[in-house]
DNA sequence: ACTTCCTTGTGAAATCCTTCACAAAGCTAA
DNA sequence: TTAGCTTTGTGAAGGATTTCACAAGGAAGT
């Protein structure tokens, strides 16, 4: 928009994942401020709601341009938007997941995420019981047809949500079927190309950081 | 002058988040090898089924004195029995879940938990027709019962698995309750006073982490 | 014993991330 | 317009974490 010395190269930029984490949390708090009707937020306003640091808020986003009103701070509604395009937030994005368990289920049902962008498109099991179940609007379809359907369906993100020793064979496959970012809720690392981004949930590690947390006193 | 005490004072070096995140992970191999039979792993062998280096490994553990053999690698059992007295996993830890819902019931469900040494003793919940249900062995209890419950039966760590609107004050309560560790799967920061441990689930900033990913190429 | 090979443990260097601190910019009021 | 406040954007400093690189320890074979 405007023709500063910015020169907006988003690509040229490394960011690193704890700035994309936090610009997720203030696309978050945000969200909230806007239904409060409030206008405007300083770097202040939004360290102390994230937890963290107002330079630390300034220096984030200033890795995309500059977004603020010197004296006001940010507009909320502009830079809601803003945040929304640098995370990719700007369109839908198409979702499957593999594996028609528990955790599989908690997800499916999470609003939150179909409110954020995210449309689970397609659901996949082995298990010939839940196969041809229907779960919302969408059939649970046969694992074996994962690969062509993931194509067909121009899936983007495929969360994997199956035993810890299925998940690399379903991640290899995923892999090979041309999907390039996993969300991985089986407690292993996987091993994937360069190329794939994956972000592991891990909620035994979670709790093992408790564990010694507690037991460090 | 200075009493520069280094030494193998556990308690006085500072752990990185990130280590401790590690060390969980290293635990999981280990577990892994176990079942193989595999007898000493150089970390080498760990750094690659963890995805990191070497020398990370090395560092990571040396940051806790010297658990290896030079020329040998370390031995997996042995490794295995320190890391999980580092983590504090060397007896159970009594859990409480805030929230019976989706997320709570599969958390409640998930094996992996109890075989770790966690292991739920109450579950807490507002919603009148869920109390009194049995969840396992266990009733689930209503939310105004939860300070006494928490402090009877001497609760380690809180599962928060409520809606987020709900969250802050769940955390409110659970830390009046002398609670020092808090795992938060609901949206939102948790505000809690320094001496209690949080860690979040997220599964949207995790999300959100892909879309930008896939959104910078 | 000696030699060779392997792998650890660890200072030092390099890299990455956060905090500091302040000039510059925008707003309001007179 | 100028003065007084406020808050951004950002180099530079400071801290933290990761990687490098190598001396030293240990095993196994001769």
């Amino acid at each position: 928009m405007n023709g500063k010395s910015n020169d907006s190269d988003l690509r040229a930029v490394k960011i690193s994942e704890s700035t994309v984490r936090r610009l997720s949390i203030y696309l978050r708090l945000l969200q909230d401020l806007e239904g409060t009707g409030q206008e405007t937020a300083s770097s202040e306003d939004l360290a102390e709601r994230a937890g963290t640091t107002a330079a630390q808020v300034r220096k984030d986003l200033s890795a995309f341009g500059s977004f603020g009103k010197r004296g006001l701070g940010y507009s909320v509604a502009e830079l809601l938007r803003t945040l929304r395009e640098i995370l990719g937030l700007d369109h839908r994005w198409k979702v499957a997941l593999v594996g028609a368990g528990k955790i599989g289920s908690a997800l499916f049902t999470y609003r939150n995420f179909q409110r954020r962008g995210f449309e689970i498109d397609a659901v996949f099991d082995t298990d010939p019981v839940k196969v041809g179940q229907l779960w919302g609007s969408s059939e649970i379809l046969d694992d074996s047809l994962m690969e062509t359907e993931l194509r067909q369906r121009h899936i983007d993100i495929v969360v994997i949500a199956v035993p810890s020793d299925a998940a690399q064979a379903v991640a290899d496959r995923v892999v090979a079927a041309g999907v390039e970012a996993i969300l991985n809720f089986a407690p292993v690392r996987l091993r994937v190309p360069a190329s794939v981004a994956v972000r592991n949930v891990d909620m035994v590690v979670e709790m093992e950081g408790l564990a010694f947390a507690l037991s460090s006193r």
